[in-house]
DNA sequence: TATTGTTATACTCTATAACTATA
DNA sequence: TATAGTTATAGAGTATAACAATA
């Protein structure tokens, strides 16, 4: 048995249940204050994922941009509409298929991403700072399991 | 970007931007999962979150309620008319102070708690089970971390 | 007057159903 | 016929402003 701290409790580690369950909880609990501290934006969790993704995964067909971010293709066909009248995305019909559209990053909509993520990020770095190198050791591991947790 | 993961090294835990970008990446992403398994349910989370709180903090005012939730009170009262049209929760006049209400969770709704949480949790335990007890620990420690974060 | 809760109203996000255009 | 996208419509969640009851 690996043993990382100083008093890991073997049958803790054994409450699956009890662990999800905390974790579940925690989960919720600082996406909800972090999704809190965009009360400067005026753009929403919905759009910001949207531009998120074109950014980090490129151009997206309408039903792929609904596939990724798990919403019906009526309501990211609003979130678009949106994001396009802002001037953060652009449609373009698809040459081959012309039933598709494909959704492009702006470089407004680039510029936004950016601003946004910095904001977002200001308020968790000053509350990390509160913490001890440790704590935080164990946030950046746990959060690249959560990932991978996440896309399971 | 893949910078802390199995051994972090001092210099590296003081690269908080870094760390606060995908600490907030995994917590939004695990967040959309776990909220994704509610699927089988009916319930929103705020109506949800309302039921927990009263099951792991007792009874309430509208007011508490309200503050707990980070939500104005015109919102908590409509959730909570819900939840009362459900029969998941009573209202009941305050004998000292007749201006407050009491808002009490029913038995049909600590019975909605259990089997929801059940639910929600159930697709979790079952992704933690392919990982490692490391892991695991991990995760549980951090649980513990980002509730002390959220409470900022 | 201040506080607690509620009602009135409006806007966003989401969904299902129906429709259009294209394959 | 099937698929990609859109439009129509409705319900839930949130907010601000205004109101009622009580302290």
């Amino acid at each position: 048995m690996n043993r990382v701290d100083e008093s890991p409790r073997p049958s803790e580690t054994h409450d699956i249940d009890g662990m999800a369950s905390d974790l579940r909880m925690a989960t919720f609990r600082l996406a909800r204050r972090l999704r809190a501290q965009r009360a400067v934006d005026t753009m929403s969790d919905g759009q910001f994922a949207v531009l998120a993704a074109l950014t980090m995964h490129g151009s997206h067909t309408l039903g792929q941009l609904a596939d990724r971010e798990r919403v019906t293709a009526p309501s990211m066909n609003r979130t678009v509409s949106l994001l396009e009248d802002a001037g953060y995305v652009s449609r373009t019909p698809d040459g081959d298929d012309r039933r598709k559209v494909t959704i492009a990053l702006t470089p407004e909509g680039a510029a936004v991403v950016e601003e946004t993520v910095r904001r977002r990020d200001a308020w968790l770095v000053e509350a990390l700072g509160e913490f001890t190198d440790d704590e935080r050791r164990t946030l950046a591991a746990a959060a690249a399991i959560m990932r991978k947790v996440a896309e399971r």
